[in-house]
DNA sequence: TGCACCAATTTGGTATACCAAGTCAAGCGG
DNA sequence: CCGCTTGACTTGGTATACCAAATTGGTGCA
């Protein structure tokens, strides 16, 4: 039963000593942070002993884990959902279309003292560049900004787009450079919402989702022939 | 044991003899047509007789219900969720921006073919204007034109959208001459992504959207005043 | 040596038993 | 007569037992 048998199929030492926090937590941040690789195999009554939960809760988790689409149910087992290339592609055609809502909505309702907030929030990163810390900003910055717009449903879409490009974040192997420039474009649109500037912001909005989307690309082609290289698949798609 | 008790918390006779679909379809389709009312008690026991399923799947579908948001938690119980009429505003906002969308993408993407089976469907109700159709027919046409921008997302996005409306459509009294603009409307829309005229096709299906919303909202006054009439309070929100 | 078939085990799905917490009502005291 | 307390009951949460299907590993036959 131990370890071993290569990849898909073994969650073994994922867990090692981790009681904290409820099992969709644990499952999510497992999964996010790659420790579960995606195709891995998932079974239920390998959880409950690793997660000293029973299978009731278990199974709850992994159904709210599946509405996240990061597990899908491969026959009749479940699997931690592949990175799926061309899926991505559609969450960032999708993502242009919500993005530009929320800063159109953002620079009607958004208080001085909100855009003041959020620029403090992405200001850490000139005193601090980790790499966790710039997964934080860049996921936090977004989900702000669809905080100003006020709307409980883009809200929701944007939490939910955050989490499917997550773990393609995750693989970005960091380029300083680009950290920068997405620091000075965060900046720009925070000052073009202040200034009320509907149309540019929305111009510069989805030039910068599609430098994200560009770099994150990279990020998963590169990542694919690291993995390939160990004799795994762990992206699907083009 | 039996009914009575008023209103809020009795689903007693909504399932007589239904034994077909899962237990999750069966609620929905009860819980959209009003047959569960807004704020009623769900007991996952009573359930349990009435439905002759085990806890597990019906707890399974309260969740599902629950992402729908169909269902909320009450404290400890389940109830019915409310016809929130401040949310329902926050929906049409956010459809506004998800129909753009659509029909942007669909002008680039649609086939003729594609077009003319939704022609097709709209079509019917020159035929038929029975009031379930007329429910149906406005559920699929605004559906099937997600499907004409190939993006999963905003094909799930349509989804949640006429869901959340749908027990708003479904107190419309159907005015006949609303009826006909509905399809002078749609029909409109089929034939700018026809001519592929994307900037006018978001103008009329903005336009389009907002006068469902101000029907909608009409309509669930008025439902709201004759539910109050009988002591009952089924709408939240101004 | 390879393939096909069979049995044992593992899997997810379902039903049920158990628990703690919250609700409601009846009864007691003021 | 009103309000508070208390206890029985109902509720959702969790653990577990049971089942059918499907996977898997091994064995025997070609």
């Amino acid at each position: 039963m131990e370890g071993g048998k290569g990849i898909r199929g073994a969650a073994d030492a994922a867990f090692a000593k981790s009681g904290n926090g409820s099992v969709y937590t644990q499952l999510r941040e497992a999964i996010l942070t790659l420790r579960l690789l995606p195709g891995a195999r998932i079974a239920e009554r390998q959880l409950e002993k690793m997660l000293g939960s029973s299978r009731t809760p278990i199974r709850e988790a992994l159904h709210q884990l599946e509405a996240d689409g990061l597990v899908v149910r491969g026959g009749r087992s479940h699997i931690v959902a592949p990175v799926d290339l061309a899926e991505l592609m559609e969450v960032f055609e999708y993502r242009e279309h919500i993005e530009s809502a929320i800063v159109r909505l953002a620079c009607q309702r958004a208080q001085p003292q909100d855009i003041e907030r959020i620029r403090a929030i992405i200001d850490v990163a000139l005193h601090d560049d980790g790499q966790e810390l710039w997964f934080e900003i860049g996921t936090d910055f977004h989900l702000e900004l669809a905080q100003l717009s006020g709307n409980r449903f883009l809200i929701r879409a944007m939490n939910d787009i955050m989490t499917r490009v997550a773990r393609a974040r995750w693989m970005i192997a960091s380029v300083p450079e680009n950290r920068s420039t997405a620091h000075r474009e965060h900046s720009h649109i925070l000052d073009l919402i202040a200034a009320r500037r509907a149309d540019e912001v929305v111009e510069v909005i989805v030039k910068h989702t599609r430098f994200v989307q560009e770099n994150l690309a990279k990020a998963i082609r590169e990542t694919r022939l690291r993995f390939r290289a160990e004799g795994l698949d762990i992206i699907d798609g083009s």
